[in-house]
DNA sequence: AACAGCAAGTGGTCTATACCGGTCTATACG
DNA sequence: CGTATAGACCGGTATAGACCACTTGCTGTT
């Protein structure tokens, strides 16, 4: 590990850089992902990490707290701190887009739309994004496809009021989530969802191209942005032989 | 809100009070959900709640930490505070057994056990639980009904080396959870699980009294301590017209 | 050989203080 | 009238030091 070279901020500096207890997150996170502290392997002692890396012990426990936090590493008064087991997968507690989850499984992913056009909100759309009753809303539905393999029929439901230009985008080439974050700067920190597991009707079974009967994965979702606004509500309809939900689950602190 | 009243430590305490920070938490959790702030509405500042509660504005950020990490409250800088939305359900993203899941919902949970033995793993089911190939492990197939009717077919597996005595429970009557947790003190933080829909075979159409052709959600989970040791690896069978899987995603801090 | 008790080390909590950059507003200037 | 700008206030970062409860190993006694 390397314990020197932490970016010292000077007053002539002109780009901020990461706050210091970033860079010993990101230091200790390499680190343990190169091998070089074993699971369950005792870390160095707050004390001795503050002496180490030259700063003060709490900026060593902002650091490690968020470590611990996201499970990276856990916590024993008394004893030490020590590396976790290696996550399945670390990145499945995550909020990403189709495209993000297809690109990150190795595969290429592609869209057609559908059907694009501004509507009125049913009821259970307008009570999901909180708009008031007959709201219009961007409605966009769109073909899922991962390396030509039809993968699931998706229609979002956004509020027209605030995305108003949205559909002169054209989302076959383009990320949903992507165009939210670089055009409209959301942040979209916190979804919503349900799974539900179901026999296709007529319509997805064809456009899924599988032969009934054929289980499919629904699924609802709520994506809201940092401020807590409702920003999408999602309707899926994933085939039930191509699909995999992975996901991690932590348990409440303090018995919620 | 209640701005007095923290529990201060004195020498001749008997039991340790929470600390500070939590009584905060504690404190404007309550306020909150009792509706004394709105959302969106703005809390007092950092430097005015470590004057009300009498304490270092540290402790006051350490409680407002945990809140904004939870979902509870978001901040922004230079503007202040805020409360969030309520949550859908706070509680989704908890760790929780068949037993707590049920009760929640206001229904009744059973269970009928039909098979449990002690039995060499399955390649598959070592490797999860990290034990060596054809270790024994303790296997618990039970029925799982919510008010009398067939909800799932679940299959658990446990290392029999360290829950040797586990059978000895009637698992009709006991919640596994619960024995693992008083018996054993085994705290289960963390779990990865996987979700696919599928059609349901003879067996299960069987036991879950449904008719083909019917969906089922198929669930993968492996259960690890809070030392990152697995614990226990489940594979069930729900029937797709009567449960459905719902859970809060968030988005991963700094580009995860 | 067994045990009680102490001391050292560990993470957990808390204080008091300082400075930074972002946000907003009132005031003075053109 | 519009626009800079100064200052007040906000959360974010960081410091240095203190005390606590818990764990562990050593040590001296029984």
């Amino acid at each position: 590990m390397v314990y020197t070279g932490l970016y010292v901020s000077m007053e002539l500096q002109r780009e901020a850089p990461d706050p210091l207890y970033q860079q010993i997150i990101d230091d200790l996170t390499t680190a343990i992902e190169a091998g070089r502290f074993e699971p369950h392997q005792r870390l160095p002692s707050e004390r001795e990490l503050s002496e180490q890396y030259q700063v003060s012990r709490m900026t060593v426990r902002h650091a490690l707290l968020d470590l611990a936090r996201e499970g990276t590493i856990y916590t024993r008064v008394g004893k030490g701190t020590f590396v976790a087991e290696p996550k399945i997968d670390q990145q499945l507690r995550t909020l990403t887009g189709f495209t993000q989850d297809v690109t990150a499984r190795g595969s290429r992913p592609a869209s057609r739309v559908l059907a694009a056009s501004v509507v009125p909100a049913t009821p259970e759309i307008a009570a999901a994004l909180r708009l008031p009753p007959q709201a219009e809303v961007v409605r966009l539905t769109r073909l899922r496809l991962s390396d030509g393999v039809p993968l699931a029929v998706e229609t979002t439901h956004l509020p027209f009021a605030r995305f108003a230009g949205l559909l002169a985008h054209d989302f076959a080439a383009e990320s949903l989530y992507a165009v939210l974050e670089d055009e409209y700067g959301v942040a979209l920190t916190h979804a919503e969802q349900v799974l539900e597991a179901a026999v296709g009707d007529a319509g997805e079974n064809e456009l899924l191209e599988v032969t009934p009967p054929a289980a499919v994965m629904r699924m609802q979702r709520l994506t809201v942005d940092s401020a807590g606004e409702p920003v999408e509500f999602v309707l899926s309809t994933y085939r039930g032989d191509r699909y995999k939900f992975r996901f991690a689950l932590q348990a409440g602190s303090r018995g919620v």
